[in-house]
DNA sequence: TCAAATAATTCAACCAATAAACAAATCAGA
DNA sequence: TCTGATTTGTTTATTGGTTGAATTATTTGA
């Protein structure tokens, strides 16, 4: 939890910072734990590990499982784990061509996952969403599972209390998705800044990188310091008009030479001149990776991070984009000599976005479980 | 003070958060302020605040004034301030033409401001600036000031552990300053991070701003949420080599086209044919314009704040930047429309640098009273 | 079979905030 | 000028939560 520095400490804040510490060390384990470690890992002592661990259980966010095998004396442990029967997170997606739900465990595991193909554009595809989202909550909730709330990742720019700004893709202009959805609470974010929490969960990542999601339009999540970081307005990682060459081909932003025209899925699919994203794996991508690798380096010399993820389209195409942008960033980035920039394709694929809208919820219930056991 | 989020929380951090929270209620508030409205304003019990107060008293923090005028029943407010002879933050700066330092307390307010001119380039400046500070040192320890740190403002890339990997105007490369200064823990950083968190605390800029300083090179200070971000190595901000315009001129650091190449102090100068920056302030600056307004362009995009702060020479050639900044942000923002970039002077001048670099201190002092009380 | 080792729980002590009562100092109205 | 209302600040008993030491539980190895 983002503790607010300008509100007052009380005793149960420290029950609240404490019971997230015990739990998120437990989930952060690849194996199941026993209390004495997570004393040993937090620096509480076994005493209090033990009261909190309690507290944990009965709320179901935790549980025990058989003790991991063993050597040494000694009792042996009894190995703590999330508990797959508590709280779950409802993941929502709206795009293009699909919409999608998503329920996961606090385990992580994807427990439900529904798919509906077709054409989403028009903000009359929102009761379509709404009927998808109930059908996933009734199979939840069949399995006895306490959907903590949902959260929507959207292709455009989101503001506070969910209103969609604007939507290009899906021709949306201030629709308001409103912040409940079938009694839960609901969030509604950028698809990018999702993806790029999705991959955050995964754990093999530092906790300040960049997500950058190509698809028809060019977006960017930006993670600090393990949380995403959203901007004043909810509008960060508007990557997609990075200027690349002042004199370049106009754009629909009304500008010229942006990110957008040389690396964007139109972009690269008529300069290849093929039709299918597929089709791109063979060819030539030297002109996008260039200009994807210039807004790279902009984006590193800027906030000094040594991860860039890429995701969507370009997640399959790395391999034929990598030497380019490699280039660029050696030329571009002036620390570069001294530690080098890290480029990683996307692991979770096309799915990255309602996972991580799924994951928020969780991320929630993780960052303060009092909240949640307090409901 | 950024509680790290992985670590335990106990009665004595309580009470290390609720010192801070109510020495940084009284340092904000630009009246004296009774424990009361503390109180009032923290979420505290008086009893509590009464409490803290004592403490932060006892150790020099806080001073009560005479009440200020009330009106209104009752028994008159005791008022407090931040104390005057209590801790002070020793700043200091190197440049390429001139080192200096200065005192400030925790009222704000410059106790001593030292200047030596001269050509500072190769790593034996050093050797001045020790004794600069040294000297600085017996100035405020005569007044009776707890000088609690020091803080070096450097034009260059500096590492953890007080390394100067290049400082490219004053000739250093992996220049070691250490941690120490005279027994005094000592921060290094860069001039244009320090200048911004310098006005963060004149007050009147909200909590998230990107501050630009124009010299030779051209550096930000990125401050988010109320702090400065520094990035996972410590080298964020770097603007000067964003680039404009791919086919360019080419730049010092091998590219072409970057910023500093159309906005820097050498650019501007001979592109309006002039030899002093003075001279500056009637020529035509819509080239370094347009330039500085894209890459504002892009920072807007990328971190999504609403507020730019324009320092070093810019801060005074505002005025002509200011249209040519303003078309390429409306060109260039896709959110212009609904939320204006706000385009501010810096307003400390030539000496944001050192006394950011002695508010680092004192902020280092607010954000955790309890460990300079316990020194 | 017993000692050593490790895990988890119990319990008294302690620390810090709270709430409520109390003391202090002023204003306002008769 | 007295008296009650009002606000500030302090005192005191209570509560919540962690700590540390002692205790119980369960295993390994000699």
């Amino acid at each position: 939890m983002m503790t607010a520095s300008n509100a007052p400490v009380r005793q149960s804040s420290v029950r609240a910072h404490n019971l997230a510490l015990v739990l998120q060390t437990v989930a952060n384990s690849p194996d199941p734990i026993s209390r004495a470690s997570v004393a040993g890992a937090t620096g509480l002592t076994r005493a209090t590990v033990s009261a909190l661990v309690d507290d944990l259980i009965a709320g179901a966010l935790l549980a025990e499982v058989d003790p991991a095998p063993r050597s040494g004396a000694g009792r042996p442990a009894a190995g703590l784990r999330p508990a797959a029967d508590g709280p779950a997170g409802l993941g929502l997606e709206i795009n293009v061509d699909y919409r999608a739900a998503c329920v996961v465990d606090l385990t992580g595991t994807v427990r439900h996952h529904l798919v509906e193909a077709g054409d989403q554009r028009g903000p009359g595809s929102l009761d379509g969403l709404t009927r998808l989202a109930a059908r996933a909550l009734r199979l939840a909730r069949a399995e006895g599972l306490t959907v903590a709330g949902a959260a929507l990742a959207v292709p455009g720019l989101v503001s506070a209390g969910g209103v969609v700004r604007v939507a290009p893709n899906l021709g949306w202009q201030d629709v308001a998705v409103g912040s409940q959805l079938h009694g839960l609470p609901l969030m509604v974010d950028n698809e990018a800044n999702l993806a790029a929490l999705s991959e955050l969960g995964t754990g093999d990542l530092p906790p300040s990188f960049v997500y950058i999601s190509g698809e028809i339009g060019i977006g960017a999540g930006i993670v600090l310091n393990g949380a995403l970081y959203r901007g004043v307005r909810g509008w960060s990682g508007e990557i997609g008009h990075i200027p690349i060459d002042s004199a370049g081909p106009r754009c629909r932003c009304g500008a010229r030479g942006c990110l957008e025209q040389y690396a964007g899925q139109e972009a690269m699919l008529s300069a290849a001149g093929v039709t299918s994203v597929e089709s791109l794996a063979g060819a030539d991508l030297t002109v996008a990776g260039t200009a994807l690798g210039t807004a790279i380096a902009t984006v590193v010399n800027l906030l000094d991070v040594d991860t860039v993820v890429l995701g969507g389209i370009y997640a399959p195409l790395l391999p034929g984009l990598h030497d380019a942008i490699d280039a660029e960033i050696a030329r571009r980035v002036l620390t570069a000599d001294w530690s080098p920039v890290r480029l990683r394709a996307a692991t979770l694929g096309p799915d990255a976005a309602v996972r991580g809208a799924a994951g928020a919820v969780l991320r929630g219930v993780l960052d303060d479980p009092a909240a949640y056991l307090a409901r």
